[in-house]
DNA sequence: AGGTATTCACATGAAACTATTCTCTGAGTTAGG
DNA sequence: TAACTCAGAGAATAGTTTCATGTGAATACCTGT
């Protein structure tokens, strides 16, 4: 028998770390959310009168990442859902996440993708805004119910498109003959209504909801829940969910990643033939992560961006801090070399505040004094992931 | 010594430009009656 | 005459360039003691 059937055959013989993998995935909405009572009861009063057909007054939520804002929405639209459709009342919601590229983040895919949910389909490009608009206006007035439009990570959008969109959303309601629009905003950062037009902002937070971050205590339950269900019994050593869980009260309490570690580590657990996931399976599972998500990101990255770090990987042998000159300095030679054009020192800088804000290079602003002001850039990397990286980078710029 | 003023090396902003992808429109062309 | 083709006008978008303005603090330059 060949040597890759009898690993197969193993494979399916070797009982499984998991009952099921998906408990441990995001997009998963359990049963139950924990700890969060309170803001579901909240959010349930607020949305509640949709039931009656009454318009509720729009939402705003903010919190951290990982603090269940979306699971929360999601689970009261869910119950809602069900309650209508057993009671025949004509509700409809929608969810949308503004920070999917090339799906929802622009005013006109935003309208697009809307106009979608009602099972019409819209050019990519070609037609006007206004058009678009007023195909969704007739859409959502043609019969009479009452939409709930969810818009998760609503700071992206009015970071690179100003708040026209939330405006014209929140006003839409005046110019609806027969339905409703309820606009529940959902953000990350915890500032972004302060720099919204007024009207927008006291229009869309007419009714605000902070969700904290968990606590470790808080976490190990959540954690212990989701293991529980995803992980056959006894797999997982004592002492890691709690591990864990102080890893993640480490980050802000983000269950989020709590969770993603949980399930790295039991896949690693489960790929070194181990009988049981240990703690120093979470070392590894976090160590992984952070590499995986650099490589990734710097892998995705168009050719300029990889090139403008390929740069920076170029001198950090050498330098412990390096600025913005420089690298520009070391990219045009590496442009000449790979007949790429040269792109301006202005948007260097941009390309890279944009790869500081994807958390691949650390850059701070500094002031020499005298010796102006620049960009330092540092990279936080381990030795291996920066020889991964560049392997990477040489493959893809097509360099020996 | 103490206080201003300069100055560097970029950062940051705004507007405009380029190229690509796509729709819509209307003129011109074609095929069939 | 209806159906078809096809070029041109207009939009949205991403990625840049151009031009203009901003900026923090190490130095240079005074000033009066």
């Amino acid at each position: 028998m060949l040597k890759i059937d009898h690993f197969f055959e193993n494979f399916i013989k070797k009982d499984s770390f998991f009952l099921d993998k998906s408990i441990l995935l995001s997009s998963y909405v359990p049963d139950e959310v924990l700890y969060r009572e309170e803001q579901l009861q909240e959010v349930a009063n607020i949305l509640a009168p949709a039931l009656r057909m009454e318009r509720p007054s729009n939402l705003f939520i903010y919190g951290k990442t990982g603090t269940g804002k979306t699971l929360t929405i999601k689970y009261v639209l869910r119950s809602m859902g069900e309650i209508a459709n057993k009671n025949n009342i004509s509700l409809k919601s929608i969810y949308i996440n503004c920070k999917l590229k090339r799906v929802a983040d622009t005013e006109y895919r935003l309208i697009a993708r809307l106009v979608q949910e009602y099972g019409q389909d819209i050019p990519p490009t070609g037609l006007p805004t206004d058009e678009v608009y007023s195909v969704f206006y007739r859409l959502l007035d043609q019969q009479r119910h009452l939409l709930l439009l969810v818009l998760d990570e609503i700071d992206q959008l009015t970071d690179k498109m100003g708040d026209e969109i939330l405006y014209n959303l929140t006003r839409i309601n005046t110019d609806l003959k027969n339905s409703q629009l309820c606009i529940i905003g959902i953000s990350n950062n915890l500032v972004f209504s302060e720099h919204l037009d007024p009207r927008v902002k006291s229009s869309l937070s007419g009714e605000e909801l902070f969700f904290p971050p968990y606590n470790a205590l808080q976490m190990q339950d959540i954690l212990r829940s989701r293991a529980h269900k995803a992980f056959r019994e006894h797999v997982i050593q004592p002492g890691v969910i709690e591990k864990c869980s102080a890893y993640a009260a480490r980050e802000h309490g983000d269950a989020r990643r709590a969770i993603d570690l949980l399930r790295i580590a039991g896949e690693l657990a489960e790929r070194n033939n181990a009988d049981k996931v240990e703690i120093t399976h979470l070392d590894e599972a976090e160590h992984k992560i952070d590499s995986d998500t650099i490589l990734n990101a710097a892998k995705n990255q168009p050719k300029q961006f990889q090139s403008v770090l390929y740069a920076i990987l170029l001198i950090s042998p050498q330098k412990r801090q390096i600025f913005t000159g420089e690298i520009y300095e070391i990219y045009k030679n590496l442009c000449k070399q790979c007949k790429f054009n040269v792109l301006t020192q202005r948007r260097i800088s941009d390309i890279l505040a944009e790869l500081d804000m994807q958390g691949i290079i650390k850059a701070t602003i500094i002031s020499k004094g005298r010796y102006g002001r620049t960009r330092e850039i540092t990279l936080s990397l381990e030795e291996s992931t920066i020889t991964k990286l560049k392997e990477i980078l040489e493959k893809s710029l097509h360099l020996s």
